[in-house]
DNA sequence: CGGTAAGCGAGACGGTACGTCATGTCTTAAC
DNA sequence: GTTAAGACATGACGTACCGTCTCGCTTACCG
């Protein structure tokens, strides 16, 4: 096994650290992922490229801490983990689609996020990362607010709450992602009417 | 305004056309789409670069085609275009969904799939051919057996179709694009269940 | 047999060579061998690195060629490729050897020269080449002319002409590299002297 | 002027030092000077880089007080520091020549010593130190025993021993570094005759 | 005899150059 | 006029060393 000696992190530079994750997060921002250069990265944070290298395996693993370092310096000023449950849960769902949608049309958040599922899409190491680390978090609390719901009768009896949080994310993500269509407040409502309520008439029988 | 002069595309070599696209889906499937190169394509195509440069503006943009063509060709193989109408529409859905989710599944056209999609994250103009030459198609399909069943009374009468193929069409990609969890039959009709009749119990009222 | 594919050298860009023979003996004279970089050639040269190494196995050959080309010039320019025979030999090998001192000593050929035996002291490949294309040939001219003074008794009889010339060409060469001591025509002269009349008394007996 | 601080020499750890010989000679002779790092010797050594840098200003000067100290070792065990006078000048010269075409033929002094002087050639500042440190003492054995000769009448009244020495240590100086042609006991031989006895003929006059 | 300051092994750091690869443009010869 | 072939300028790749620096640690000297 020639594993590659591993860097002794205590000695790791937190200035480079931060330099680095600003400039990956401008240069993302300003020309793009694939305009992107590793280099480009080093030069703009004052940083040899051999400091990249020593701690992070490639553009896509630099980007990923950047912007989950990111999220985390906004989530500690937000501070704010958890769905509520006023016990009305079309108005807590619609709310927190609402704060999706807001997120995902924000600029500072969209180039580096797009660029991270694009990269997990096509390399699965990335997305495993990509998913446990920043999605998967998000979809628990999704998982917990159902389950709650589920218990109180506000959901039916024996839905997967997976599915049921499949069901309002992925639409959004599927947007988001193509840009086939808008991202909007009305759309998030809709989402959460259709999936609470279903596409069948409500007298219809279950098949 | 220095219009690069477009080629005469009634020269155009036929075999060469054909070599390029096989040479692209081989080498996307073999070796991933990052380490497939223009010159590796010429190369395995037996072709020169500037044949490629001449009616490509983009890597992308060749395996856009190359796919497109593999996909009509499968077509016209199977030749069934449209989402059956048995007036079940439960069933008819879980059929199609089924479908996809095996297409999907398929290591032929992932390979070549996830490469375009990943790109259309990142690029909005591959992003518009590729939602329009490939993806929105497929989608007419749904929104016409949807329109038909809210016609004959099988789904709800304000129920916007796009919202509602959307429903189903979103989290299957979800799944397929990040890996979350696996594609399966199971997960198809577990889908269509939840979105026929919606997360809330029946007898729930409608907000 | 894994043979790097050799280019055609039909299509070479002549301009780039010329370019790329100026850019390296100007830096070698500026900045010295050890500073001067490929890159900085290229760079120089307005040149790719690619076409350097695609020409040349390395520095030094880039070099060798380049002072070869430079020598190639001077001596069209001058034109006399011989060592000259009036009868005289001493009198013709003072005139040579002052000769050589005085191009060792013009900074212009002192830097490429010194960088060439340099290397060639330590990669044998390199001396091979640089003794059989820069150095054999001028040897070759004292070992005419030797043996033409050897034929008409000027020189004793048994005398191996190759020795005799490294006899005179020796040392220079040593004061030279090793700058141990100034290199001037009565260094020259001296020379000359010792190796045609001996260091022994001419009275003594031969051993 | 912010002259660096000396270190304290009296602290010098001993056992680093002779790692460091020891790790830089075997090196260049295993992989040749070029490929010898600091980084490597400092490796191979057990030793930090600082360590070396602390104490010398180059890759070259750590080699030549390696070398110096092996020849000094050697030196130490065979004692015989100067030039044999029998009163056979020839005979002397001869059993020195051999013995230094010996040493140079053997492989290890060879790498270093090659090494030491391709770097003389190109640096003058090392140079300077090679010579006095290494060569001069070397020569000023020829001079001593050239002075005497020329005393007893061995050699004529006015030859400067300067050009007496460099007459016979510059030809084998020079087969050495370029490898022109083999070193042997033959030319040894053949150099000290031609030398003595000079190229003329012994009965032409005196120019 | 305990404090402190040096040398030490280790190795992270900002850099520079390496030699390779792919880009997109260009030129040439063959058809 | 398109084609296969491939040289070209460009620029990023990932690696190797450079020489400097900072860490704890040992080790001697000195107050």
């Amino acid at each position: 096994m020639t594993h590659r000696k591993a860097p002794d992190s205590s000695r790791r530079s937190e200035a480079s650290r931060r330099a680095i994750y600003a400039a990956a997060l401008a240069l993302v921002g300003e020309t793009g992922y694939a305009k992107t250069t590793i280099e480009g990265i080093a030069a703009r944070a004052g940083v040899g490229k051999q400091t990249i290298y020593r701690w992070w395996p490639s553009k896509a693993a630099v980007l990923l801490d950047a912007f989950l370092d990111l999220v985390e310096q906004a989530a500690d000023r937000a501070a704010e983990p958890a769905i509520p449950d006023t016990g009305d849960l079309e108005a807590d769902l619609k709310l927190v689609l609402r704060a999706t949608v807001d997120e995902l049309n924000d600029p500072a958040y969209d180039a580096p996020a797009r660029a991270l599922a694009a990269e997990s899409v096509v390399d699965a190491r990335l997305a495993a990362e990509f998913v446990s680390r920043l999605l998967e978090p998000q979809l628990q609390l999704y998982v917990k607010r159902l389950t709650a719901a589920r218990e109180t009768g506000q959901i039916r009896a024996g839905t997967d709450p997976r599915i049921a949080l499949e069901l309002l994310v992925g639409p959004l993500a599927h947007r988001w992602l193509l840009r086939t269509l808008p991202l909007t407040h009305d759309y998030a409502d809709a989402l959460v009417d259709c999936a609470l309520y279903g596409l069948a008439p409500r007298g219809a029988p279950r098949a």
